[in-house]
DNA sequence: CGAGGGTATGTTAGCGTCAACACGCCGGTG
DNA sequence: CACCGGCGTGTTGACGCTAACATACCCTCG
């Protein structure tokens, strides 16, 4: 019972069906759709039981058409390719089927038109309600701006181009995070996680610590890094140089072959970058952890099988997700904007040798 | 110019808007939108400059509404946490990009109501053209039947519930896989890809070799266990019954536990399984591929740098997604159902010791 | 030179929904 | 008892777009 499908006469059961058989009009319909407090219970009841028989469910497009608002929310990435996207993916698409929102996704990889303008074009086209943009620190800065009306949530992106709020009650939104510009910024914390690992790394009697940093387009390589930095120098230890790397496993392993000799300790901006080091190490001979350590960042479901396990800090994805969903439904309110993390200790870091 | 943001007096530019500016009926800028070749060019001209000049993008919803078409597609998903399936939706989502589609995503992990069912309601609220099933084998068993002129395409799934189909010119369906069944199914070359594994193995004098196979819910993992079964017995060689896992590297792992001691070489349905069963065999003090040979499935980015590099059948994911969303935007014709594998040999195979 | 047919454009109506307003009914109050 | 205010419900119209049907015009052909 209940399973929905109506009897089929082909087209869908619409608001007016609902209405003639419940023996009410279409307004009384749609209050009770829309949870209004004015029907009377029993209204109300046969109402329901008209929807259930014939499988009646509103139709969006004529929703949206009405009240300008589509309950679908986009998210904008430049690449599924990295764990970490698709993990944050993930996050955002439960988060948001939570709440009855649609998600569309808008991959801005490698696309001839100009990037994330050409993603807020599309998302402008398909109506959502607003925008979870994750990780363009570049696209953004380029002066980019979304469509008006277009709420927008950032994750892990510097905040976006300052804009009085249109619409909405009060403005409450409490600007979270570091610079004095408005706009609603999700962001792990990334500088915290770092600094975890390279406290780890202390407490293993390390000091001759290096970086494998992002790319210099993230917000969250730059902030990686940055926490990286501030341990060192707070400590008083000499600051190497970062190498770089794309995130990916290959541009670690090829950074194994440029690390000094100095080095007992590596600091890799995300796991797979991480995989490709400890590949890179071992083919130089360098034992992990016996002569060198090695910290990821994210705590990829892969890290643990890595060899060996890496000690890495993780990203609590689905929290960030929570928070960048609930930023665009909600209004503003008591969202964290600023996600802890915890680092996971694990067989790819020792005492120094 | 172009950028699009249009003089700014708060509503978006709407089709009338359009028509008064260029001094002709809505009719007219509608046939413009519609590249119908019903118009003077010098009209068009005009028409296309006031679009500009105002900055006009059609409303999906108005449009949706009218038609019963909504340019958007819907792509289901049991877990993202797959690199397969994220390497996938990537590859839809470019491909309905490239076609003007706009894709909602939907994941049924551990969702409390009825997973696929579920998803089809809300993809049917959505109002989508079409959808596509990634891997979901036992959903859509279970008899789950997708809402009546929902387009489906099943990838790498067995073709559900047998429906005569609905509206569509001649039916040019050239069924392509396996039963008798309708339904438009694309879908990798497993067996081929386990079988190209297999005689990999055989030409470096491997005859004890094992499986770990995926889960039993999956059709991909069927069609892999099914193409290293009939190698293996083509050869004459005996079938040890396979070990199974859920995709994920720990799983790997606890196989690599529970491999026979006499085994030379092991097929992993999917690379992090692979990565997980590398650090296991390590631990037990077996080498690869000096004591075991290791071969997964997918080719993931980071399979290159695994300890040591993975020999793996490469998927192509993009040609994959691409024959998915042309099998639901245009209408069946010579798109591929199969998409064909190769074997890329790196170093975790070797000669049977 | 009038009929016929094509071409470019305009007019009408309605897709399903909901905001705004209108209506009738009831109980309470002055 | 007339009036008021709240409540439950119905009526109307419009959101932006396009299918189907007009209409006006020009060219060709018998």
């Amino acid at each position: 019972m209940g399973s929905g499908a109506g009897s089929g006469d082909g087209r869908r059961a619409s608001m007016a069906d609902v209405a003639v058989r419940a023996g009410v009009s279409g307004q009384t319909v749609s209050r009770v759709v829309n949870r209004s407090p004015r029907v009377d219970p029993d209204t109300r009841r046969r109402v329901e039981a008209a929807m259930a028989d014939l499988g009646y469910r509103p139709h969006r497009a004529a929703r949206a058409l009405r009240t300008g608002r589509s309950q679908t929310i986009g998210l904008i990435v430049s690449t599924l390719a990295t764990v970490g996207n698709s993990r944050m993916l993930q996050a955002v698409s439960d988060a948001a089927a939570s709440r009855g929102l649609a998600l569309v996704v808008v991959t801005v990889s490698g696309r001839a038109d100009g990037g994330v303008a050409g993603a807020f074009e599309r998302l402008g086209d398909q109506g959502v309600d607003g925008a979870i943009v994750l990780n363009e620190a570049t696209l953004l800065a380029r002066g980019v701006v979304p469509p008006v009306g277009l709420r927008l949530v950032v994750v892990d992106t510097p905040v976006p181009h300052p804009r009085a709020s249109s619409g909405g009650p009060g403005a409450t939104a409490a600007d979270g995070s570091a610079s004095g510009t408005r706009g609603t910024a999700v962001q792990t914390d990334h500088a915290t996680g770092a600094r975890l690992a390279i406290e780890h790394l202390f407490a293993l009697g390390h000091t001759r610590i290096r970086h494998l940093a992002g790319p210099s387009t993230s917000f969250a390589a730059a902030e990686r890094e940055r926490g990286w930095r501030e341990a060192l120098a707070g400590a008083g230890l000499e600051v190497v140089e970062p190498l770089r790397g794309e995130w990916t496993s290959s541009a670690g392993f090829r950074a194994a072959g440029m690390l000094d000799a100095d080095a007992t300790a590596v600091f890799c901006a995300n796991d797979q970058m991480a995989l490709g080091m400890l590949r890179g190490l071992a083919q130089r001979g360098l034992d992990v952890p016996g002569r060198v350590s090695v910290v990821g960042f994210d705590d990829v479901s892969d890290a643990r099988d890595f060899r060996p396990p890496l000690t890495t800090v993780r990203q609590d994805f689905d929290a960030l997700g929570e928070a960048a969903v609930a930023a665009l439904a909600d209004d503003a309110s008591g969202v964290p904007a600023i996600i802890p993390v915890r680092l996971i200790e694990r067989a790819s870091t020792g005492p120094v040798p």
